[in-house]
DNA sequence: TGTACATCAGTGAACGCGCGTTCACTGATGTAC
DNA sequence: TGTACATCAGTGAACGCGCGTTCACTGATGTAC
């Protein structure tokens, strides 16, 4: 329990890397002050030295999480993450029981979705910025960002992927959740997956 | 303030059908008993006369939440509702703005999402029984329910819909949130609206 | 129809608890000489 | 290089508050005679 200042870094980030796996999994409100800095190892009073307040570390976690789990990325294994991505692969690793059982290591677009809707502008300018950074990437692999057809495709996609894991995560049959999973990737795919065939 | 089993009925169903509202728009945990018994015009104490525990009202508020959500009638205008759905006119009031910014009387598998995933296997189980029947709707909208193909045609239709209300009501772009709203929709309604000319 | 009584929906004070936040304190860190 | 001192990350007790839940009580309802 170190008292100088790179430790206090260290301290930092840690926490806000808990918090913003935590945020992820089990939603913005139900982490505590005092199970967060257990969690990192430290005790709750400390909290205040690293944060204004609860909605001021919601805000650096939120960030991170956004951050870490920019959409090209959130889900691909880490073999894939090497190597060039495709629509195919990034929907591959987006749509798989791997990011699907893993939302705190995953995709905060897609995990907090209903969350942004009810918490303050902060956040939802936040998301908003990370949502329109998303639609960029998707709308290159599938042909050209700024050409409004392929935008188009982007938020359709976008918007099948967000729908496909929430719904994966919500539902308690098996069957179906794997089915969500497979249906829409094998969907995506194909309608938007060659840029030369697309069919939308 | 009546005493009798009818007022009690009607005081019990007052106070599920609020619950069933705010729980949409503010998701499973935020609303609290004194809270809502207040909003039903009740004191709190009362409560326990009408269920066992929070989570018994989270429960039946769900179950209410979501059966008067159905989706092929959730989100479609009141003057829709008398006329028989057709996929075009379900996606057209799902994606509406109306129903992007009343999330209390709306569907309640969009508006919930992210918070099932999160809850316990009694509420993911009516859930999941809603996401079903939603699928057979959709799909025999779309054409024959035990069609396995019509049956992967309404996994992507749901998948859409519920990712994209929810994309729209997250983020804070005005710009952004209809252009999610119209693309899925005109996207969808092309690509799914006519049984003969299906391009999937 | 009228009376006596049991039931029970609704009331509001009270409970223990966990929350976010504050604060006086400790002791390692980093700096000035 | 060694010493004195200011800083400040981390500690843990304490705060007020709102939560879910309990309970003794009230008085209208519904029933038995």
């Amino acid at each position: 329990m170190g008292h100088s200042q790179a430790d206090k870094r260290e301290g930092h980030d840690r926490i806000v890397r808990i918090a913003a796996k935590r945020f992820r999994e089990d939603g913005l409100d139900r982490l505590s002050i005092a199970d967060l800095m257990n969690e990192a190892g430290l005790t709750h009073g400390g909290f205040y030295k690293h944060f204004d307040s609860r909605n001021d570390l919601v805000l650096q976690a939120l960030r991170v999480a956004l951050h870490e789990s920019s959409t090209p990325d959130a889900g691909r294994s880490r073999k894939a993450k090497g190597t060039v991505p495709t629509l195919q692969s990034v929907v591959k690793g987006y749509l798989s029981k791997s990011h699907r059982d893993s939302p705190g290591a995953g995709c905060a677009v897609g995990a907090l979705i209903s969350d942004i809707g009810r918490a303050g502008s902060d956040a939802k300018d936040l998301y908003t910025k990370r949502v329109q950074q998303n639609l960029d990437s998707v709308a290159a692999l599938i042909g050209d960002p700024d050409d409004s057809a392929d935008r188009a495709k982007a938020i359709v996609v976008l918007s099948a992927l967000a729908g496909a894991i929430g719904l994966a995560r919500a539902v308690s049959d098996d069957r179906l959740s794997n089915d969500i999973l497979c249906t829409v990737r094998d969907f995506l795919t194909a309608s938007f997956g060659d840029k030369s065939v697309s069919r939308f």
